[in-house]
DNA sequence: CGTGCGCTTGAATTCCCTCAAGGGCTGTGG
DNA sequence: CCACAGCCCTTGAGGGAATTCAAGCGCACG
């Protein structure tokens, strides 16, 4: 039972396939984008695990796409604790920043070994014209904002249960966007430890959760092998709504039988007086 | 003990100064968006307690400032309860977002009558050149990030005692930016129940560690009244870190006597590879 | 004068934490 | 090759934290 995570140092061909899929996700890339991208391939970085490639605080560095291994975005909290904020899985981006003052709200640290490689240009897409990259960058960034919504909610009004598969399900959906789901099953390189970090429980409590999550035949494990038995009723119990933005949406809205998000029923009506 | 809210509806004389003071926060308006803003401030509109301003999801309308009352930005969830992101409080701004695509990630809700002023050549200072607006606008856009990433900390891995004080001390800092603190007391027009809904506990639970922060000598309430007898030791409590944006910072900062923040030791060094 | 809302308090229960100990696997050094 | 240390996972026991249910109070409002 390894839990290890050992990167399969992949030729640059199949990185830049990956990178290609990921940057165009949203739509294709005209030519000379796929081209711009292509060439920015040459440079593969590998990371160990453990690294804080982001500080908190610091100016953030050239956008990078993670191509293989995961990250977390996290603080340090005084007395040694930490909380996780989200998680970067291959085929996201950190280092991009909407802000003009172009400063990192929090940390972003290695959880495992990481391959990934610089896309200044992401940097400018941001606030160039209209494009396939303009749109894969605020596609990060509203990714971000909307992973950090969801851990409020899960914090704040679920139980450890709860939080345990709203967390996995997130995960399912978003490595089934970048094509690393098979069947059920995804490759979870993450110690129990940074489960519980991001999930605000204590280590132990953590595996008694995962614990029973296998009882109850909801997940089940082969080292760092995790396959969800049930997406739906495991959707069902912790109301879980995919954002829309984690495509392909009708994909994985349509693979977990979620009713369609419900009408909000009031809109802002004129000012009473 | 009179726990409501009434508006003063002050003579638009009151508001134009206290709209001026906010946007000026950060350094002042020169003349020509100074009368800009006066124009805008013909314009007052006046909300009912309950009111959703912006639904989740839907496309934001033009910024407006609050001028009297709180507002809350929260998620409903499915069963009925709600999870509060974080609150408006006077001198703040809903409305405003650097996205292109200007949806909503959550809902504005007033917590109390409010008070409000559209604003809505805001939005255009967001992407425009640099002046005291955007500044502004950006502090707002920041502020709320901010306080989505404490609100997570709060959640993730603090108790309600230090969750409830780490939210008052937030409270208190941000109503004494816009002068609405008068030696240590401020006015704190909310129900218990919307705290819970907020630090991710009960109401129940709410109350009773609202009782022993009086008993600790922490805090003492007078109706809507709200005392911090001792913010020093409150701030060392909980670890409370004033964001470096909630200003006058370095008033806020010396008032509190938090140590500065300690160095973050590790920077993103080379590649290993 | 009743009704409703918010605050308050008690009792029982559930959830989660800490402490502690043990087991398996990996990498290292004798 | 074996011994050992370190890391991670696992499990038990006990205690503390927070929840739910329930009842009662005070005040504002109609």
């Amino acid at each position: 039972m390894t839990y290890r995570y050992r990167p399969e140092r992949l030729d640059s061909r199949a990185y830049r396939s990956f990178a290609l899929r990921s940057l165009s996700r949203l739509r294709g890339l005209p030519g000379d984008e796929a081209s711009l991208l292509f060439q920015a391939l040459q440079n593969i970085e590998t990371w160990r695990q453990g690294q804080e490639l982001i500080a908190e605080g610091a100016p953030v560095s050239p956008p990078r796409l993670v191509l293989e291994g995961w990250a977390v975005r996290q603080r340090k909290l005084g007395d040694g604790r930490r909380q996780i904020f989200g998680f970067l899985l291959p085929g996201d981006v950190f280092g991009l920043c909407s802000r003009p003052d172009n400063v990192a709200m929090c940390a972003v640290t290695t959880a495992t070994p990481l391959i990934s490689t610089p896309l200044p240009f992401l940097a400018e897409a941001i606030h160039g014209g209209p494009g396939a990259l303009k749109d894969f960058a605020w596609h990060m960034i509203v990714q971000e904002e909307a992973g950090l919504r969801d851990q409020v909610v899960r914090l704040g009004r679920q139980s450890a249960h709860e939080r345990l598969i709203h967390l996995l399900l997130e995960f399912y959906v978003r490595l089934k966007a970048v094509g690393m789901v098979n069947g059920q099953s995804f490759h979870l390189p993450l110690s129990q430890e940074v489960l519980a970090d991001a999930l605000g429980i204590s280590v132990v409590h953590t595996n008694r959760v995962l614990q029973q999550l296998k009882r109850e035949q909801l997940i089940e494990t082969s080292g760092a092998q995790m396959t969800l038995r049930d997406t739906t009723s495991m959707a069902r119990l912790v109301d879980y709504r995919p954002p829309a933005l984690w495509l392909p949406q009708a994909e994985a809205q349509a693979s977990l039988k979620v009713p369609s998000c419900s009408s909000t029923e009031t809109v802002a009506s004129n000012p009473s007086a």
